[in-house]
DNA sequence: CGCAAGCAAATTGTATCCAATTGACCACCA
DNA sequence: TGGTGGTCAATTGGATACAATTTGCTTGCG
């Protein structure tokens, strides 16, 4: 276990990945190799790893030739990463009525009483412990790859929220997450689901409906594509 | 449209990613760096970045200084990836029978008039046809994030299946596909999720239920971990 | 004054090179 | 004989160097 498992690519790829979902680099935000490079005291190819394994998170995007970006998801991506979260996350929470494992509630209940002691004072840390909130649960149904899949996108809402939403301090409502926990606890799965659902519907309804017709970039993304070259 | 998105590093991984659901290269392989390189006449530098992408889609491991290997999934991982699939495919059948696209029929049913075709002559074109068509279904959803995830789930099932399944020739029975479609269309969402169901059941069946008490090195790695240095 | 061609700077795509870690083989010793 | 330590080959981790492509600007012409 003391094996230092962290290569530098790894070490890159976890500062990036911090960085962008707390909004230090903003969405849209050009990434140079070398200058990421430099910036870490590492060369290029550690830099390149590091963003190849980003965009497959979906959390930067390449173009040929011309970089990494953070990525900008658009409304319609949005709405995409939303629609296989609630997905995922009804799994999970499907699988956790069925088998909890036992120290699950402690570490939960834990985790809520970390996110009260910072409720007021929002930022970075209270995103960063929302989205946690969620890929803890994950983690309890002892799935790896259920795990991974459900971080992933929770970072890509992260992301998405920070483009798209008008308050981020009650991203998650604290008081919804005990209450998810609590119909896991009475194991009545069709109500947890039904509160996740009502969650992740006010966390994407936020986003949505603040549909200020789209940003001029975002509008004119969606025809450029025709007359792109 | 017809910029050629193949950097060097997308076509040697999309090269691998066939060669090892083809079984041509089989789990467990080692897959050195320059062996690789000189294979297909670019240098490691490409040949790294292809097996960065490939790690992430759980097809080949790679343990620090000892280089990268085919993935050997274990059992567990096994059904973990099932469990995550079955997830997965059925929220592409409940949003077919909400919103498939017009051409949708068509093209499943091409596709399935395809499978028919070869469907004697079993081995690698039938396998590689039988993952296509569930991930056709997941495109037409229109959504692309859930595709990609289906698409990562398929293709580890299918490297899953040639570790521990008995016989290829009916992974996907083509008339189960048929009956899909045919509960889509008729937008029984509830029969089509139970086909769906049983139909991956007994794709899971097939490699779960082979358990001759687990290959000696499955288990060994089991009880390897604490020994391990 | 507007537009096109061309040049220069910057940045990525790729290859090669050095260093560090690992695993194996072998000799040596209790 | 079994275990221990050391040296050596092999292979990856990482950095640097070079080539190719794109971009933005400048300049010249209509």
């Amino acid at each position: 276990m003391s094996e230092t498992k962290t290569t530098l690519t790894d070490a890159v790829h976890d500062l990036l990945r911090k960085a962008i979902i707390e909004q230090a680099l903003k969405p849209g935000m050009r990434l140079p190799e070398d200058t990421v490079g430099e910036q870490f005291g590492v060369s290029r190819t550690i830099v390149r790893h590091a963003l190849v394994r980003l965009e497959h998170e979906g959390l930067v995007v390449t173009r040929r030739n011309r970089g990494a970006f953070v990525a900008e998801p658009s409304r319609d991506e949005a709405q995409h990463v939303f629609e296989v979260r609630r997905c995922l996350e009804n799994d999970v929470i499907r699988l956790l009525c069925e088998r909890m494992p036992g120290s699950g509630y402690d570490r939960l209940e834990a985790h809520v009483r970390q996110e009260e002691a910072v409720k007021g004072k929002d930022g970075p840390v209270s995103i960063r412990l929302a989205g946690e909130f969620h890929v803890l649960l994950a983690e309890l149904t002892g799935n790896p790859v259920l795990t991974r899949y459900v971080s992933e996108v929770v970072l890509r809402c992260s992301l998405i929220m920070s483009l798209y939403a008008r308050s981020h301090s009650s991203d998650c409502a604290v008081d919804e997450h005990s209450q998810v926990i609590a119909a896991i606890r009475a194991g009545d799965a069709q109500r947890a689901i039904e509160i996740m659902e009502h969650h992740l519907g006010a966390v994407a309804g936020r986003a949505a409906l603040s549909a200020q017709p789209d940003s001029i970039q975002s509008i004119l993304s969606h025809y450029g594509k025709e007359l792109a070259q």
